[in-house]
DNA sequence: ATATTTGTCAACCGTTTGGTTTAACCAAGA
DNA sequence: TCTTGGTTAAACCAAACGGTTGACAAATAT
């Protein structure tokens, strides 16, 4: 009964804080509520990660390597602007829907501390724009596309697509909606955000 | 140096307040340093404020209705949807570079208290999308717009003008940016962002 | 069989935090 | 002149917090 668990436990710690920093952050969280969430002792919190910073980062880490796939691939794939657009929609939506609140609290916790960007930037997998901008200058030159700038794209793309979970309360509020109500527009916004997006670049 | 002082005391603590919660947030910040922020005694805080909890509905009150006139005019006047998307995106961005720290404030903390959301629905001039509804509809009628609803294009708007903001440290990794830099980006979405919009939805 | 390591726990420790209190001070108004 | 209201520094308080300790049992190694 002592290695089976020692595994089990420190997953247990990892998940119980993953629930408990995303929905608090790292300043509402409190060691003893993970530990609690964890249903274990709260010595062994700092047994297997030592201290609470420790503990955040290893769950900050653990929810920016789930996000960066996503955007690599709409960035360094080889299909085309539209098809990129169209997937990445489809299948973002479709993956923050089952995490809901992994993009607000990796920007909230970004927001905290800007520094934490250059810290991860090196590490892991960080995506970079340069292949996607070729691609879309390509495409402009050859008349698929209206003339616009990669990063401009970029940043229209992830605003349409994140945005709406970001500040899900605030447009629960604005249109009266129910958590069904939502998650149906979201759903609706999977084909929605890229023909929007389509219909304002396409030639 | 009295009745003068008594004013401006609750002034004082109420931009330093602003300060200071607008950048760590509720669970962030500490009283004792808003009390040095407006450079007097925390007593004073208390004093003025009772408690911290209030002290923050002050702070955050006052940053949502700065925020809800922006929304009001756009979704209220008398313009078409084309100058209503022209002046908002001018507007919110300029008032917005401003003020950048506003709309993640107000994110952040709707999403830790979302029950937030109806006590301000309530009080203060909530913005309704109704007429804005009506108008989309009225336009798609007429020709003028390709067809779409309201909520979804009233998303889209506020999506791609609120989330630079509210992502700059993401943005800024991604791209590579320095403060200038995004700065000028967000000076170029001043008329982008409509451009990209109206591109894709007038006939 | 014995010793060592590893996982676990309850209790504890020092510090920080939001909030209160006290005593004194000062300027303005009655 | 006396009261009143804004202000301060300082001490104080109980609760909450992150982190540590020492004991103990189960598993592993010798």
């Amino acid at each position: 009964m002592k290695k089976e668990n020692s595994e089990n436990t420190e997953k247990q710690i990892l998940n119980a804080a993953k629930n408990i920093f995303q929905t608090k952050g790292m300043n509402g969280a409190r060691m003893q509520e993970i530990a609690d969430e964890a249903g274990i002792n709260k010595a062994m919190l700092h047994y297997y990660y030592r201290s609470k910073q420790l503990l955040f980062e290893a769950v900050f880490e653990n929810a920016f390597s789930l996000l960066a796939p996503q955007l690599n691939t709409i960035l360094n794939d080889d299909s085309t602007i539209e098809e990129k657009i169209k997937n990445f929609t489809y299948n973002y939506i479709s993956f923050i829907s089952k995490h809901p609140y992994l993009p607000n609290f990796v920007i909230q916790e970004l927001n905290r501390n800007p520094n934490f960007v250059e810290k991860i930037q090196q590490s892991s997998a960080f995506p970079t724009l340069d292949k996607f901008n070729a691609k879309v200058e390509k495409e402009v030159k050859a008349g698929i596309l209206k003339p616009i700038e990669g990063k401009q794209l970029f940043i229209h793309i992830i605003s349409l697509n994140i945005f709406p979970f970001v500040a899900k309360p605030l447009i629960k509020g604005f249109l009266k909606l129910s958590d069904k109500d939502f998650k149906k527009l979201m759903e609706e916004r999977k084909t929605e955000v890229s023909e929007f997006i389509i219909h304002s670049i396409k030639n």
